[in-house]
DNA sequence: GTCTATAACTCGATAGAC
DNA sequence: GTCTATCGAGTTATAGAC
């Protein structure tokens, strides 16, 4: 049988994912642990506590696995098709995931956030540089490092995080709307590098 | 002085958007609005349902907009650029609203969903139609329709809702975000452009 | 460590005077 | 229509037995 601080934070994870912090229960995270509410405090002394216990192990599950990927050696090309088709992946794994973390952030504001990625060293900075230095060889198009990455980033996560409109508009059900994610991953890819593709005379 | 009602629905949609439903206090908006939480029930009888009315005040703001853009007689080309400036000005003036709108729609799921957008009639049907016979004329290249709209929505609207996280990791403040949000939207506007231009060969 | 019982409190909702 | 006062349900958190 699982550790009881694992299943306690295992229980909330789910509970706090499908209500959001200020509609989630103690007693529900209780019941879906196997424990009792005291035994939930007397492990994470307050329900702000336990929140923040979640938050730490889920943001610490993704973070790593993409710095990994940006601080890597490859080709920018080989970047982006290998992140995007990581990150969809790591996305179709885990579909509440990121709207969750967001609307707390949102929720919680600057200061909140700042807390929680202290514990990671997020540097871009490499990446900006690949870029640029691409751009230069004109390998790529003259765009601006950063709404690249903010671009491809978005393409990947909002479709996630709008899921229930978009199954609204487009009348998807869940397993059409996952297979439809498996093949745009291969879209992305595509319209990414159309996108930053040299124009035909890069040195003139 | 504004209509008690006026007033509450304003008070109630920044308690809302700020708070989200769950931690939004029926005494902060009645606080904000200068009345009584007596006369909040007064008027809209309970939480929930002055939640509604809110979300559909909101959503009423919106949709129009986007809906009459999207059925106009402009080429692709005219469209995108339009619809980009149009929806990021829409995101500046509310930069919050995406955020919440989304949350409230992850912790309700699909049904609720389905009932704020019943009073519209969206149809994207004839901007597909009107992709298709761009790529047939060869005027862009081979893509998706659905895909398309999809990513030029994200990279429009992401950005807003992982401000907190964005701004933590570019160290940008609450002026240099927005100024960099409007120069973003030519950026967007080039970057599809870019994607969806046609192959040196459309024909063969 | 784990449980039960309950205290302490928050908050939406209602009743009733004006 | 607007206010004050208060109820009562629902929740977090604590005390104390085992």
């Amino acid at each position: 049988m699982m550790q009881s601080r694992e299943q306690i934070i295992e229980s909330a994870k789910q509970v706090f994912i499908s209500k959001g912090y200020g509609e989630a229960r103690m007693q529900e995270i209780a019941d879906k642990a196997g424990i009792n509410k005291g035994l939930l405090h007397y492990y994470f002394k307050s329900k702000e506590n336990l929140f923040h216990a979640v938050l730490k192990e889920v943001i610490k599950k993704i973070i790593p696995k993409l710095d990994l990927l940006i601080k890597s050696d490859e080709t920018l090309t080989e970047k982006i098709e290998k992140f995007v088709t990581l990150y969809i992946d790591l996305l179709i794994e885990n579909p509440y995931l990121p709207g969750f973390v967001l609307s707390e952030m949102n929720l919680r504001g600057e200061g909140f956030m700042k807390e929680i990625m202290q514990d990671y060293d997020i540097n871009p900075i490499k990446l900006m540089v690949q870029v640029q230095m691409e751009i230069q060889a004109g390998k790529i198009g003259n765009i601006n490092p950063i709404n690249l990455l903010i671009n491809i980033i978005s393409m990947c996560v909002f479709p996630f995080i709008a899921r229930p409109i978009f199954k609204e508009i487009s009348g998807l059900n869940d397993d059409d709307y996952l297979q439809f994610m498996k093949t745009r991953k291969k879209e992305i890819v595509s319209f990414t590098l159309s996108a930053i593709k040299p124009q035909i005379y890069p040195i003139g």
